[in-house]
DNA sequence: AGCACGCCGACT
DNA sequence: GTCGGCGTGCTC
């Protein structure tokens, strides 16, 4: 008996193998079931699809290959799990196959026959007693019952907007507590933006429900550990799985809860590939799987806090409010500096300098975030006008005095400074604007002769993604702040992020003016959220809270972000920026898509865009459903990118917005066939590659 | 994406 | 005379 068997394997999205291909086989083998099969002249993972129907795609017998093989002792991958790689690759408008491969631990694909054997031998020592997981260690706040309550009698989704420090995390556990020890074969899911950050979730729910059924999943892991954790999650030993964005599409074949921690996080949408949001899917998988799902924030993303209004006014998710702080912990004040009030050039005002100064007298830690890494953005020669332009990128190399580079944080180009200028050689270059390098050694020259309470010279620190290049440097770092060693802190967002630093009672925004009038519409909503991030990190010890502050320095010290800010009024923030977005017609009131091209030449890749949308116009004219769907959709001109040219890539991009997603949907399906015809056409030749970002993040 | 084949420059 | 550069083409 011979099988005829629709089988995904990781063919690219522009290959003309795209979609499943057809395989051969003597043997039933069920859907999900991990095959090896031949493909070109090597031999590729697969996942069983379907069944090939030769009537309705026609038989093109002689190119049909035979299976290898199913892999040995891997149950095939379950419905849910298909449904979900399958509603992904559609809507995020890739092909089934690399969905589904690269959701997948790669040695999967590596191991041999013998090899997986011998893995699949080791015992997994999981049955841990999940009982005592049940009691909380100290007695539960009136509204987290009361949160707990509304989670058991509801379906979800549920969005918790809890303060920091509201105890929300607690909320997570028990539910998934309550839900392991309804169920014994439950699995629950747990996601956090960046795991490397939060490691005290880990410990936590280790903590909490033992090492033996929690497993972790994100791209820090080695190879070998990754496979130990998915054969555990897929083989049901693993109750928890912990992980980033990537953990969504962990197979777990009794999957019952599913939490989003810090849901409004960019990080969970992927920048690659597939352009995936983590908690988009996370909404999807638990209404596919029937698993409860529960997002969780400080400051919500405005999608989710849309989604959660009022169910009478079209609201899908149930809104869970946590507004008071544990333990009696206060919100910080939050401080506006006017800096039209102070003398010009003013990086570090007078009143943030004595608020900082009277931290470090009495022992208590400072935080100061600047959103600009390096010593300054750029080099300048007053004489000729010249600038540090990056030769391959439509930006400025960045000053970096630590090792005296000019270096391109786009593509990477790194040179030492040059000693005069390269056009005039004049021998005075200045540096242009500041970033964390110079905000450190200013801050040291400022504080230079301030004394901690032991007699010590005071100690400055900075994080970026510069110090903390080198492996393991960000968690000695952060142990150095720990421990009491820094006094003050300089950083990018990266510092506001989960880390929970006790001592610190003073957080400050050095600049963070630019957010207010960006071009890109989300700049205010993660600046609001940036704030109140950092500003939850002051003060987290009752004892401090007190006196904790959040200082902001602006030229705009009354500007309605600020204004909701002082008030910590999230709810009104959001109120006001939703009303800008439904004037302005932009989501979460309409969808978006990006389409995007590269090519040697900015030309190429704009006339790729814009001939495809020619395309599509003629295309939806010879049927009335499509010209329906497009009358919905707004196909903006291709323009170049923001930055239009990195490394000697020239990008373009074409906005595309409906406010109905089916419309937009259906249009995006129609044109992915007309990409692929457009990209062999001789006159995009020089065309490098395009790609599609559903529901981008920034455009 | 891999992995081939295929056609032009500097080396044992 | 070969080794090796990466340009184009194919994979059920």
């Amino acid at each position: 008996m011979t099988f005829w068997l629709d089988v995904a394997v990781a063919t690219p999205v522009h290959s003309q193998v795209g979609g499943l291909l057809v395989y051969r086989s003597n043997e039933a083998l069920a859907l999900g079931s991990l095959v090896r099969v031949p493909l070109g002249k090597r031999e590729v993972l697969g996942v069983v699809w379907g069944v090939h129907n030769k009537a309705a795609q026609g038989l093109h017998a002689p190119s049909v290959r035979e299976v290898c093989g199913a892999l040995a002792g891997i149950e095939p991958l379950c419905q849910g799990w298909r449904a979900l790689v399958q509603f992904a690759a559609q809507y995020y408008q890739r092909a089934i196959g690399e969905v589904a491969l690269a959701a997948l631990p790669p040695q999967l694909r590596d191991l041999n026959d013998a090899q997986l054997a011998r893995r699949l031998k080791r015992p997994s020592g999981a049955d841990a007693a999940l009982s005592s997981a049940m009691l909380a260690p100290w007695p539960l706040s009136e509204q987290q019952v009361a949160v707990l309550d509304n989670i058991e009698e509801g379906s979800g989704p549920f969005l918790i907007f809890g303060a920091t420090g509201s105890g929300k995390t607690e909320v997570y556990l028990q539910a998934v507590a309550c839900c392991l020890a309804a169920d014994p074969n439950a699995q629950a899911l747990m996601m956090v933006p960046e795991i490397n950050l939060t490691p005290q979730l880990e410990e936590r729910v280790k903590a909490r429900f033992g090492e033996a059924g929690v497993v972790s999943m994100h791209s820090g892991m080695t190879a070998p550990q990754r496979l130990k954790s998915w054969l555990a999650a897929h083989s049901g030993t693993a109750r928890i799985v912990l992980g980033t964005r990537m953990a969504v599409f962990a197979s777990m074949p009794h999957l019952k809860w599913i939490v989003v921690d810090e849901e409004h996080d960019a990080s969970y949408k992927q920048q690659e590939g597939a352009r995936y949001s983590a908690r988009d899917l996370a909404v999807y998988r638990g209404r596919l799987e029937g698993a409860k799902v529960l997002l969780g924030s400080a400051t919500p993303s405005l999608e989710s806090w849309h989604h959660s209004r009022p169910a009478q006014e079209g609201g899908r998710y149930q809104r869970l409010h946590m507004p008071t702080r544990i333990g009696a912990g206060q919100l910080p004040a939050v401080r506006r500096v006017d800096m039209n009030h102070q003398p010009r050039k003013t990086v570090l005002s007078a009143p943030l300098m004595a608020a900082i100064q009277e931290r470090v007298a009495r022992g208590e830690q400072s935080m100061l975030l600047l959103n600009r890494r390096g010593y300054a953005p750029v080099l300048h020669c007053a004489d000729c006008g010249w600038k540090s332009q990056c030769a391959h990128c439509s930006a400025f190399k960045v000053f970096h005095k630590i090792d005296r580079s000019l270096r391109c944080h786009h593509c990477g180009f790194s040179q030492r400074v040059p000693r005069a200028c390269p056009e005039c050689g004049n021998a005075d270059i200045e540096a242009m604007g500041r970033g964390t390098e110079q905000l450190e050694e200013h801050l040291g020259e400022l504080l230079a002769g301030v004394c901690r309470p032991d007699g010590q010279a005071v100690q400055i620190a900075r994080i970026d993604a510069d110090s903390t290049r080198l492996k393991g440097a960000l968690a000695m770092q952060l142990a150095q702040v720990h421990s009491g060693q820094v006094d003050v802190l300089v950083g990018t967002q990266m510092i506001a992020k989960g880390h929970d630093f006790r001592r610190i009672t003073l957080v400050a925004a050095v600049n963070p003016d630019g957010a207010l009038f960006s071009s890109d519409f989300r700049a205010p909503e993660r600046l609001f959220a940036l704030l109140m991030q950092a500003g939850g990190r002051a003060g987290r010890d009752a004892a401090q809270s007190a006196g904790s502050e959040m200082w902001v320095q602006t030229f705009h010290p009354t500007h309605a972000l600020f204004e909701a800010l002082k008030k910590h009024d999230y709810p009104s923030f959001a109120a006001q920026q939703l009303t800008e977005r439904l004037e302005a017609g932009l989501p979460p009131m309409s969808f978006q898509a990006l389409l995007r091209s590269d090519a040697r030449t900015q030309e190429v890749a704009q006339n790729f865009l814009n001939n495809v949308k020619q395309d599509l116009h003629a295309l939806c004219a010879l049927d009335s459903t499509d010209a329906a769907a497009l009358a919905q959709v707004s196909l903006y001109p291709a323009v170049p990118m923001s930055i239009q040219r990195v490394a000697n890539v020239e990008r373009a991009q074409m906005l595309i917005e409906s406010p109905s997603r089916q419309a937009l949907h259906r249009v995006l399906t129609l044109m992915q066939a007309l990409l692929h015809a457009a990209r062999s056409k001789p006159q995009h030749k020089g065309l490098i590659r395009w790609l599609v970002d559903v529901d981008p993040l920034a455009i």
